[in-house]
DNA sequence: TAGTTGGGTTTTTTT
DNA sequence: AACCCAACTA
């Protein structure tokens, strides 16, 4: 029994006790996931549990890998076999074997935000709903309320009478949910719910899975909605061997449906489960967890709890306000530089956190502009990009023609001529004739309105029809490299003169290597299954664990990591917490930012830094915004220096790297705010944007990139004649050297310094550079 | 039909 | 500041 030594006393009851309901409450860095690898690997190897009889649902698709991992780390064999998913990766598993159950085809289609607000716009249309009165927004974050509480359509229209706003939702919420079906999509709350829904109609179909799950653990239990919470009980009726653990602290997807009485009440729910507390902390200092512990103390809907270590204070907290947000990142960039240098902490240890995505913009272009490595993790979802969702429209079309929306989307992309007046016309003759938007290009000859463009519509129609009779016998990466070839979609993109044309090719590179990777790791590769872990992954993670970089992301982001040296940026009242949470006369909104704060502190194990700024420009206009509540809600005696340490001494000889040319000031101001100057044209947000660009519209990559990229398609261009070190000339940029030549999947990327116009990297087959 | 321009708008967080 | 959309022009 020697692996479970290690544990505490709690961490050894959580583990132990495998019968019957447990709750787990687990404070943060409490060794909770610890805990729950450590279950199942009791229930395997001393409860003789098959492997497959065990569920493990988390949120996040970070989480279901890491516990992934240590499963399979710790489980000796078997552990495969471990049902280890997201809620909604869990659902779709299951709605992909049953979904005919309750009226679907199985390889239906999974809808993005962005495919839900096309779909909602085409319905405001019809319904002639005025989009400035009743945005698709509004309406789609109802429908999506309702359908987290599982009300239908019809129930929602009984719970509208007299309020003509909700009326005209209603009448929405009913064509969307017909339109979504005629295209045989699901959206998000769909796979939860329709889940729910066939388990209800199909009590075989429950009975199977109920067999199938005998022991379920649910992950982070206080993000959960109604619907999922109608699900784990439905799962976990029979056997009753639910585990689910979570922090009511920590419960921060409120605005996702999250319902915090779900593991506030679960002792009512389950008045035989066992609770277990969590709550020594193995992560942080006693500095750290104090702040933590007095802030989230403000709280009053909680079930209360006190985090405590056994480690020494620590460090301080450190706070800084600094003038601008500019010199705000700027200050952390040379921290996080100097905790390098001075051999205190890797690049991989810091982190910087942030409420809102948009700061992580300036925060990027000060490490850029220090040279430090620097990943950001979410964002602009890498399958959200148009190129991306280019490709993939074909590849659902091909893959399941009642996808309107889809095919809607490409039937003009790249340009075939196809005008809005011809769309609209296909679109009125399959509404008539209740077939597919594909369907009705099929038949496009037999449309009379439509006149010469026929011609236009039936070479894309012969495509689609060309590629579906492939699709039995060629891979995804195959299917997805016909698709660019013959719609010449690099081509076109080679051939424009779009600024970030290179960076969207590279974009669909990763795609199909991913795309590549996904033939070789699954088991049973096939188009639908794809497009279904494409719709569900937030983003493509590269972040190579090995790679040295600095991580930037939202403190939602950050939930469930940990790392040595923390920065919380934007500590302002109406950033955090967020101007929506101090305007909104709902308490339990500022509640919820105080959680996330709470999150966010606990995140740090040895040092914590929490910055703001006096000013900032926030959508265009400048802020001045106070210092943070959360911050003044914090001890005074846990920060350096007493309190509003405003500005700490300059580091002078680090000073020398950044500052370019003298810098007088710099010399004997230590702790003048100025103390680092930069010149003006190098601090102007203008100048350094436009530098900045391409790296920025690269999103996830950082300065030095992760490569590795192996398939792909044939070579499109031949070995450039230069080598790096070599000097080269650019049509527009000039002369410069090449710094490095990497070969891609298509072609090589080429980084070349140019004398004038600063460092680029671009594609040796249409960057034409000239050995000089 | 396609590209451009000017005007209006902005969820903060994510599966 | 950045994005999206509608109206206008080539």
């Amino acid at each position: 029994m020697g692996i479970y030594d290690t544990l505490n006393q709690e961490q050894k009851k959580a583990v132990f006790t495998t019968q019957g309901p447990v709750l787990v409450l687990a404070g943060a860095g409490s060794g909770k996931t610890r805990a729950l690898v450590h279950r199942v690997a009791y229930l395997i190897a001393e409860c003789s549990v098959n492997p497959w009889n065990i569920l493990a649902i988390t949120f996040t698709n970070k989480a279901a890998e890491e516990m992934r991992e240590r499963v399979d780390g710790i489980v000796g064999f078997g552990a495969e076999s471990v049902w280890v998913a997201t809620f909604h990766a869990t659902c779709a598993r299951i709605l992909r074997r049953h979904a005919q159950l309750i009226g679907y085809d199985t390889n239906f289609v999974i809808y993005d935000t962005d495919d839900q607000k096309a779909v909602m716009k085409d319905i405001c249309k019809r319904l002639q709903i005025d989009t400035k009165v009743l945005k698709e927004r509004t309406i789609l974050s109802a429908i999506s309320a309702a359908k987290e509480e599982l009300t239908t359509p019809a129930e929602y229209e009984l719970g509208a009478a007299g309020d003509y706003m909700k009326q005209r939702i209603a009448a929405a919420y009913r064509e969307y949910e017909a339109a979504l079906y005629k295209n045989n999509a699901m959206d998000f709350d769909d796979l939860i719910a329709k889940a729910v829904e066939l388990f209800r109609s199909s009590p075989e179909t429950l009975a199977a899975y109920q067999n199938r799950f005998r022991y379920i653990m649910i992950d982070e239990y206080q993000d959960t909605n109604t619907a999922q919470f109608h699900l784990v009980r439905l799962l976990a009726e029979k056997s009753k061997n639910l585990c689910v653990v979570g922090d009511d602290d920590q419960s921060i997807y409120k605005f996702r449906g999250a319902n915090i009485r779900n593991i506030l009440e679960f002792e009512q729910q389950y008045p035989q489960a066992a609770v277990i507390r969590l709550e020594q902390n193995y992560r942080s200092s006693q500095n750290i967890l104090d702040a933590a512990n007095a802030l989230i103390c403000n709280n009053t809907a909680r079930k209360g709890k006190s985090l405590w270590t056994n480690k020494g204070a620590g460090s301080p907290i450190h706070f800084w306000q600094l003038d601008t947000a500019y010199e705000e990142a700027n200050d952390i960039v040379e921290d996080i530089a100097r905790k390098k240098r001075e051999g205190r902490a890797a690049y991989a240890e810091c982190a910087v956190l942030f409420r809102t995505n948009a700061q992580a913009r300036i925060l990027e272009e000060q490490f850029i502009l220090a040279g430090i490595p620097y990943l950001i993790v979410g964002g602009v979802n890498f399958y959200a990009r148009k190129e991306i969702k280019d490709l993939l429209a074909y590849l659902k079309t091909i893959d399941n023609g009642r996808d309107d929306l889809a095919a809607m989307r490409i039937i003009n992309v790249p340009r075939r001529g196809i005008g809005v007046a011809t769309i609209a016309r296909v679109q009125e003759y399959a509404l008539e004739n209740n077939i597919s938007f594909f369907d009705a290009l099929v038949r496009a000859n037999e449309i009379a309105s439509i006149g010469r463009a026929v011609a236009k519509i039936e070479p894309f129609v012969k495509m689609i029809q060309v590629l579906r009779s492939k699709q039995a016998y060629y891979s995804v990466e195959e299917l997805l490299c016909d698709v660019i070839e013959m719609t010449g979609y690099i081509r076109d993109l080679e051939a424009s003169d779009e600024e970030d044309a290179k960076n969207r090719i590279e974009n669909i590179d990763e795609l199909l290597s991913k795309a590549a990777d996904y033939g070789e790791m699954a088991q049973e590769p096939t188009l639908s299954a794809f497009l279904e872990e494409v719709a569900l992954v937030a983003d493509i993670d590269n972040a190579a664990a090995d790679a040295d970089k600095v991580l930037l992301m939202t403190m939602h982001s950050a939930k469930g990591l940990e790392f040595a040296h923390v920065y919380l940026a934007g500590m302002e009242d109406g950033i955090f917490p967020s101007h929506m949470a101090t305007a909104s006369d709902d308490l339990t909104d500022l509640e919820e930012e105080r959680r996330l704060a709470y999150v966010g502190i606990t995140r740090a194990k040895e040092e914590l830094t929490l910055t703001c700024a006096k000013q900032r420009m926030v959508r265009g206009e400048t802020q001045y915004n106070p210092v943070s509540r959360f911050v003044e809600e914090i001890p005074k005696e846990l920060f350096d220096r007493g309190f509003f340490v405003q500005k700490r001494r300059k580091f002078r000889e680090y000073d020398e790297e950044f500052v370019s040319g003298d810098n007088p000031q710099s010399q004997d101001a230590p702790f003048q705010r100025s103390g680092f100057v930069r010149p003006k044209a190098m601090l102007s947000p203008k100048k350094t944007s436009l530098e900045v660009k391409p790296f920025i519209a690269r999103g996830i990559e950082s300065l030095n990139g992760v490569s590795g990229l192996s398939k792909g398609m044939p070579e499109a261009a031949g070995v450039p004649d230069y080598r790096e070190g070599d000097r080269v000339r650019h049509m527009k940029y000039g002369e410069g050297t090449v710094l490095a030549i990497e070969q891609k999947p298509r072609d090589y990327q080429v980084t070349v310094a140019f004398d004038g116009a600063g460092q680029k990297i671009m594609y040796a087959a249409f960057a034409k550079l000239k050995k000089i």
